[in-house]
DNA sequence: CTCTTTAATGCAACAATGTTGCGAAACTAA
DNA sequence: TTAGTTTCGCAACATTGTTGCATTAAAGAG
């Protein structure tokens, strides 16, 4: 395993989807950066930060690609997305978790449950 | 409204997924069509069935956008997907619904719930 | 069956996302 | 300071998806 190091691009990226209270795209976080890195660094730092559980991929209903803090595995074990219609805001909310039911013989390994409606400001 | 015309490509298009027990991306769908016509086509058929009513999207775990038979709105309406990680099948579970508690103030309108794992032939 | 209207098609062009190879820059440990 | 590795920026490329425009073809009217 590659030794990680803490880049400029590296911290400021995890600070912006740290303070984020909801999930962000990469052109999303990119515009906030104003120009500190490139393009495709942004990709690359994101994709290493998925690696090393910091932060895990949201699809969204469209499928777009977003990013929120947090570790992938315990992301996709029984949490829900929540996307606003309206603001496009897309929120984890770690607490919630659905039940349901398959036939026999199916293996589950992760889920990925996206919830989409009006957030409490927008309703 | 536009009236729709029942086109060659449109046809096979829909006679390809209605044949198929798993969701299909354009580019499978295409490969199927031996030429038949062209990928722009395609994607406009794709529309066209989706915003008939026909068929409804998928989206898989990884962003990508997948078609199968039957309405959006029944779809998107309590029901799951299933994907397989091993031979890469998405299937609609159109009886099973998963069970949700959401906080006050959040307004539901549509979920897509994708469940990953190993299907009964896999396992 | 032919004509007319309008939807559907193919092509060119474009935009966005995402990946890879490569040389240059930067970090880290000795 | 140096050597080794990681990260970066750039060019290039692949895939997905959309739009405009001229041409083709479906389907109803006569």
């Amino acid at each position: 395993m590659k030794q990680s190091r803490n880049t400029a691009a590296k911290t400021k990226i995890l600070t912006i989807i740290k303070d984020s209270e909801m999930a962000l795209s990469r052109s999303e976080i990119q515009s906030v950066l104003n120009g500190l890195c490139d393009r495709i660094t942004v990709y690359r730092v994101l994709n290493r930060l998925v690696c090393e559980g910091l932060v895990h991929k949201v699809i969204t209903l469209d499928g777009g690609v977003n990013y929120a803090i947090g570790n992938t595995e315990s992301c996709n074990h029984y949490h829900i997305h929540f996307s606003c219609q309206k603001c496009q805001s897309i929120t984890c909310m770690n607490d919630i978790k659905p039940s349901f039911q398959l036939p026999e013989n199916y293996k589950v390994n992760s889920i990925n449950f996206t919830v989409s409606g009006l957030c409490p400001r927008c309703s």
